[in-house]
DNA sequence: GCCCAGGGTGTTT
DNA sequence: AAACACCATGGG
């Protein structure tokens, strides 16, 4: 069905999944919500028979298709798609995507993920993601409890213009990326990068090309005098295949 | 001890 | 506009 969980649940888009002998357990959270997914690779029923977690892991689109064409661009990228074909990009929640990429900067994905767990354990109801006014009402020093260290003003920053309105998500999904790019660099903490990632994880703007360090490592080897644009409207998929295959097959060293 | 991590801000050239 | 220090923190 090619969709690999350890693929794409290990692929740095989310920070809220584990895996215990083969079994894997997500949160993801909509609408305020709390869902709590158990699966295993063997039975990804309980993803293709619920319609929330059928739209999260982005089973409606087809890859297979996309992979055969990105696969005619270069070697490089034909190498990033084998060498995880099962990464899809996930539907995740804005709010959610938003904060934990403020979270992740100057960061290391295990680090990220602690910091998170520790967000909902202390500030979320019954575990799950705390809501934004929960985040702009905690105290620096609170925040500062679950590690946050120089984020936790990033943090209140972005929560406080979620409530009042600066960032408004419904209205982001029909503005053009340039737009919604700029909006979310109104609050101090959310740069490019941040911003970015937040509109294709969480907004599923598919033409946000993140670039993290590694990615920029990538296109300075391999890219040296393109852009993401080369890479066309599927341009956030081609960076999640080169970011994993960059950061986890050490092809790069 | 140093350098790095899915960076951003503020200051200095 | 490009280079740089600084920002907390844990792991290598």
């Amino acid at each position: 069905m090619e969709l690999d969980l350890k693929q794409t649940l290990t692929s740095g888009q989310c920070f809220r999944a584990s895996e215990q002998n083969g079994v894997w357990t997500v949160f993801a959270t909509s609408k305020q919500n709390l869902h709590v997914l158990t699966v295993t690779q063997n039975d990804l029923s309980p993803i293709l028979n619920d319609e929330f977690w059928f739209n999260y892991f982005d089973m409606g689109f087809s890859y297979s298709k996309l992979k055969q064409q990105f696969s005619s661009y270069d070697e490089t990228l034909k190498k990033a798609c084998a060498y995880a074909p099962g990464i899809r990009i996930l539907n995740q929640d804005p709010w959610e995507a938003l904060c934990s990429f403020v979270v992740s900067q100057n960061n290391n994905i295990k680090r990220i993920s602690t910091i998170i767990k520790k967000m909902c354990s202390a500030f979320g109801v019954s575990n799950a993601f705390p809501s934004a006014k929960v985040l702009s009402e905690a105290s620096v020093e609170q925040l500062n409890q679950c590690g946050l260290g120089f984020r936790s003003q990033y943090i209140k920053n972005t929560a406080q213009a979620v409530l009042d309105g600066t960032i408004d998500f419904e209205k982001l999904k029909n503005k053009p990326i340039d737009e919604c790019r700029k909006n979310l660099m109104l609050i101090k903490g959310i740069g490019p990068k941040v911003a970015d990632c937040a509109l294709l994880f969480g907004l599923h703007r598919l033409d946000c090309f993140p670039m993290d360090v590694w990615m920029k490592k990538v296109m300075n080897k391999y890219y040296p005098n393109k852009d993401s644009s080369y890479f066309g409207q599927y341009a956030g998929i081609a960076q999640q295949y080169l970011f994993h295959w960059a950061r986890t097959s050490g092809d790069l060293l």
